[in-house]
DNA sequence: AATATTTTTTAGATTAACCTAAAAATTTAA
DNA sequence: TTAAATTTTTAGGTTAATCTAAAAAATATT
């Protein structure tokens, strides 16, 4: 059944937020990721359900199906593989390719997104950290924290970023930080849970309590 | 001003029917490219000419405006560097490429057509043997003959087809015909204008004079 | 339990791109 | 130079995706 780009793009955001919980998504979180109104979204849920792919019941929210959770996976793969091929192979920053990949994602080839796979040696994460689904659909599971829960005086590794927006990752950029830095808690503020943190030991610095949410470390 | 995927597909046809000819371009041979109705391409004739993309008025045709065949070259120089991308680096055929092109060439990001180019080392010609323009929208001009056009016991070299089409492309591979084959013309027989060649000095074969117009050749 | 607030859906329009059928203009042929 | 054929445009609809405003349902507060 054929699929438009506004489709894939709301399977994509309903996968977002299942990740994040158990329950059914809501019409007004859907639109707000949407950027569109909550009657725009009540339309298109409708005709997701109709084309099986999302279960839907008015006033109830909704959830991806199997197949909707397949091609929602097979999106983030695409998006995902793209992001790392323009900044292994093109020389974009990391805080560049998110808009580039937004677009790329939605390029139809079964052939050329494992080809692209093949070319960058089968890669397991993104640029920001983030797990790739593999051919199958499967998403290595990476069991990483938030910066923020981690407990002064610990040391970990910065493995991944929860945001891929601009203004973040330059931000990061902007403070040294970067896939793979050393951190070193230092000291957690009680008064605005700012973190204190030495960054590959260099000079602590302040990071602020909403930028370590999303940071995401290994221990 | 904004522009669809539509749009930019109406300036690509109506540019590659202007190579061919000086005359304006009518209503039903963009139909016919197009593969749609006369009917929607009067409505998107006018549309296209209220955004001052071309040059327009009823019964009389079309032309590209100025600004027009700007966005229609870069179009165009998207789709071949995209397609020499995936001969080149993803390991596709040459008769594999021009559908998933079709797709790559709408993606939007200077940067990254420019880094393109550079990644593939700053090419003049696609798979196909077709010129690509620069970032200046300068198309280098290539001089190539059809095989057609060509006198019996002339030598030439294959340089491009004037098709993208799978089944052309297919054709030509299974005659071992590739850029770069040298022709040897044995001869032309006058009853179908079919040409008894030689490829790269094998024994000859013959090919019709349908597969001789839309292969380009320098002697 | 009744009322107020919030969320979600319905109703009715709009826009881009397309369609068919009919009318108008242009081109070709008698 | 009229008539016939062809090309092109207009008229009137359709579909996907969106919108605003109003109605209905669900949830929260008194
Ligand atoms: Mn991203
Ligand atoms: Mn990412
Ligand atoms: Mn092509
Ligand atoms: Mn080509």
């Amino acid at each position: 059944m054929a699929i438009s780009f506004t489709e894939e793009n709301y399977l994509k955001v309903i996968h977002r937020l299942s990740e994040a919980t158990q329950e059914d998504i809501s019409t007004n979180a859907v639109a707000e990721q949407m950027q569109t109104k909550a009657a725009s979204v009540t339309d298109m849920l409708r005709k997701l359900a109709d084309k099986g792919w999302v279960n839907y019941q008015k006033y109830q929210g909704v959830r991806l199906s199997p197949t909707g959770e397949k091609i929602a996976l097979s999106i983030v793969r695409k998006h995902r593989l793209w992001e790392l091929f323009l900044v292994e192979k093109m020389g974009f920053n990391w805080d560049e390719v998110h808009d580039i990949a937004e677009q790329l994602e939605h390029i139809e080839s079964d052939e050329l997104v494992n080809k692209l796979d093949e070319y960058l040696g089968f890669p397991k994460t993104d640029p920001h950290g983030d797990p790739i689904p593999n051919k199958d659909g499967i998403l290595p599971e990476l069991a990483y924290s938030q910066l923020s829960e981690i407990k002064a005086n610990k040391t970990c590794k910065l493995m991944g970023v929860a945001q891929d927006s601009t203004v973040f990752l330059q931000l990061l950029t902007k403070l040294n930080l970067s896939l793979g830095a050393k951190l070193d808690i230092q000291e957690i503020n009680e008064f605005d849970r700012s973190i204190f943190v030495s960054i590959n030991d260099a000079a602590p610095i302040f990071i602020s309590h909403e930028v370590a949410k999303n940071i995401l470390v290994k221990s």
